[in-house]
DNA sequence: TATCATATTAGATATAATCTAAATTATTGA
DNA sequence: TCAATAATTTAGATTATATCTAATATGATA
C-alpha cells in the first residue's frame, strides 16, 4: 500500500527501512492475516531481495517489540504474526487452528482485587471453537 | 489429594489409571499452578515410577483431550499445562511470562454478527502487563 | 572519507515436541 | 486359565521452531 507510510511507521520506531525490514511489515500488511515466521520467510523470498531466516526472526522481534507487530501464540502450533492495525479480539479454531479476527467491543476490567499489585496493560477476548471451514467437518463426523 | 477421584477421572475419560498418568494429573491437580512439560517430567521423575519423556508429552495430549487438562499458550514460551478446575481467567506477565489465575467473572459475548457460520464454544480474557514481581523491577528500571 | 552503530547472513546450536518400532501391561472373552 | 487384543510405555531418532555466532555489509554521522 503506501511505501512511504511503512517507512516512517519503522523510522518513527528507532528501525532502518532496510529492504528485508520493509519486505516482512508490507506482507504482514497486505496480507490481512496471521502468519507463521515460516509463511513470511517464504512469502518475502518469492520476490526479491532474498533474506534468510536469521532476519526474518530477527526482523519479526525488533517488529514486536516497536509494538508495530502482534505476536499470537496458539496452543500447539508455531507462533502467528499479524501487523498492528484496528483492536480487535480473536476466535482460535480449536480443529485446525487457524486465527481469525473478532469485532472489537470493549471487555469489563476485572475488580481491582483481582488485579492486585499487577500492572495491567490490556484486556483481550479469545473465543474458541470450529471456524466455518471446520464446523460442517465436525459435524458431519459426529454423525458416523 | 483424592486417589480414588484421580482415578475415577481418568477412567471416566476412558484413559487407563496408569502410574505415569496418574503423577501427571496428580502434581497438576496438587500444585495449582501452570507448569511446562519439561517441569512436569522433571517433577513426577524426582519421585517413582520413571516416566520417559514421551509418555509425559503423550499423556498430557491425552488427558487435554479428554478435558481434565488445559493447554495455555504463551508467546515466546514453551507450552503450559493446569489441572481443569474452576473457571477462570488468565493474567500474563510481559516481562517473565508467568500465567496466573484471575477470578472468573462472565464475559459478553460477540454479536452473532461477528460470529457468523462459527461454532462458539467459549470465550476467555487474557489481560497483560506486569506481575507482582516484574512491575517494581521495570519501574525502577525507567529510572535510571 | 573515517568512524561507528545497526543490520544481514550461513550455518551451528538450542529448545520443544513428536514419531518409531519394540517391549510391556492391562482387558476381554473363550 | 490363557490366548488374543488393545492400550501404554520406552529410548532414541527425528522434526519443528527459534535463537545464537561471528564474519561481513550497510547506513548514518561527523
Ligand atoms: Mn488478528
Ligand atoms: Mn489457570
Ligand atoms: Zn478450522
Ligand atoms: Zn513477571
Amino acid at each position: 500500500m503506501d511505501a512511504e507510510a511503512i517507512r516512517r511507521s519503522l523510522e518513527g520506531s528507532g528501525l532502518r527501512c532496510t529492504p528485508q525490514r520493509y519486505a516482512v511489515m508490507a506482507f504482514l500488511m497486505e496480507q490481512n492475516r496471521h502468519s507463521t515466521a515460516a509463511e513470511i520467510f517464504e512469502a518475502v523470498n518469492r520476490v526479491d531481495p532474498r533474506s534468510s531466516r536469521a532476519t526474518t526472526y530477527n526482523n519479526l522481534r525488533d517488529l514486536v517489540k516497536a509494538g508495530l507487530v502482534r505476536d499470537v501464540a496458539v496452543e500447539g502450533r508455531a507462533a502467528r504474526f499479524e501487523a498492528k492495525g484496528m483492536r480487535h479480539h480473536h476466535f482460535i479454531c480449536d480443529r485446525c487452528g487457524k486465527v481469525e479476527d473478532i469485532e472489537w467491543y470493549d471487555v469489563p476490567r476485572p475488580a481491582s482485587g483481582s488485579i492486585g499489585k499487577r500492572v495491567l496493560r490490556e484486556c483481550e477476548l479469545i473465543f474458541r471453537g470450529l471456524c466455518t471451514k471446520c464446523a460442517p467437518a465436525r459435524a458431519s463426523r459426529k454423525v458416523s
